[in-house]
DNA sequence: ACCTGAACACCGTTCAAGT
DNA sequence: ACCTGAACACCGTTCAAGT
């Protein structure tokens, strides 16, 4: 109920937000190129700061994953909305799709850290995770409306196959090359005539 | 070529063998219980040995990771087989991918190794990774002859399909509950009417 | 042929002391 | 309010010495 963690804001005195900054844009880096289990020491290091101002910034290595990748959470979010307003309930739903695998799959671990974010209360994802399962609910709801999805897929369902074709992504570099062919392939089987 | 490390072999000597057992009797529980990561160190414990000795038989993590799945995977493919022989060839494919996907599942972790190793030619596991890929790209083929599965789909792309439901199964206890209702999303989508 | 355990390296995490 | 870095714990991996 309580004991959820605070999620990590930037702090209001200028060297705190420039250790801050720095932070957050190594940990980008070296979670692009080792993946979600990147050395904290490392980050910390790599932004010329000591392993407590990490630490004290960031409580958890979860807060500062979901911080790096907050902001393509919220353009995803935004897409949803704005492909929500066409009028192909179908195109809609494969389109954001789309997208909310290419963001799940932003670096290695990541869609771990999203599917774990979804189950439990007490992560910094939680909230996140919930934003963007209702996202692809409504899209979905919408698309199973008009007739064109199989009526019985949950929006849980259709995050557990977004994630796990991150996932594939994630692992296979060849099937990651071909994006449209691996949605087809886990989403594909969906879809109604 | 000749960099791929040695499997683990039983040892001929009877204390080198009741060690091998320990071992392997351990890491089974520790594995199931704590995933692929679990404590190299507490294995060794467990089983009563040093560490070292577990290194003498075991070089690697993978290494001892294929030791304790190799009956599975025997298995699983004697399970091929037998299913292959019969003459319904999409309830073959389907029957036996539902089983490879519980093989793939058997601890946290193991179908990140097994995709790992699919790609890794130096890893322990590729000539097994390999053995699971030729024993589904046979029964698709089959399938496929019969016009019963797309003709489209390749065998790299049914052990994808197959890893990834075991990740899903591994990452959410709700989804492996309902293991037919996975494979139903998972793979429903390629079957042909 | 196999076992032991100390040794080294690396990392996560905390916290008292500082500014 | 924020920073520092030493301190502790834990684990992976190697290897000289032993039987």
């Amino acid at each position: 109920m309580e004991n959820a963690p605070p999620p990590a804001r930037r702090p209001v005195r200028a060297d705190g937000r420039r250790n801050y900054d720095a932070i957050l844009r190594v940990a980008r880096e070296s979670f692009q190129a080792k993946g979600s289990t990147a050395s904290l020491e490392e980050i910390a290091a790599g932004a010329g700061v000591a392993v407590g101002t990490l630490y004290g910034h960031f409580a958890t290595r979860e807060s500062l994953i979901e911080a790096t990748t907050r902001d393509g959470l919220t353009a995803l979010l935004a897409h949803g909305e704005r492909v929500a307003a066409g009028d192909d309930p179908l195109g809609a739903l494969m389109d954001w799709t789309c997208e909310a695998v290419l963001f799940s799959s932003t670096f290695r671990g990541l869609a771990e850290v999203l599917a774990h974010g979804l189950r439990d209360e007490d992560s910094h994802w939680h909230a996140g995770c919930l934003a963007m399962e209702r996202c692809g609910a409504d899209l979905l709801r919408a698309a199973q409306d008009a007739g064109r999805v199989r009526g019985d897929l949950t929006p849980r369902e259709l995050f557990n196959l977004i994630s796990a074709a991150a996932w594939v992504r994630e692992a296979s570099p060849a099937a990651a090359d071909d994006s449209g062919r691996l949605l087809e392939l886990f989403v594909g089987g969906i879809a109604r005539p």
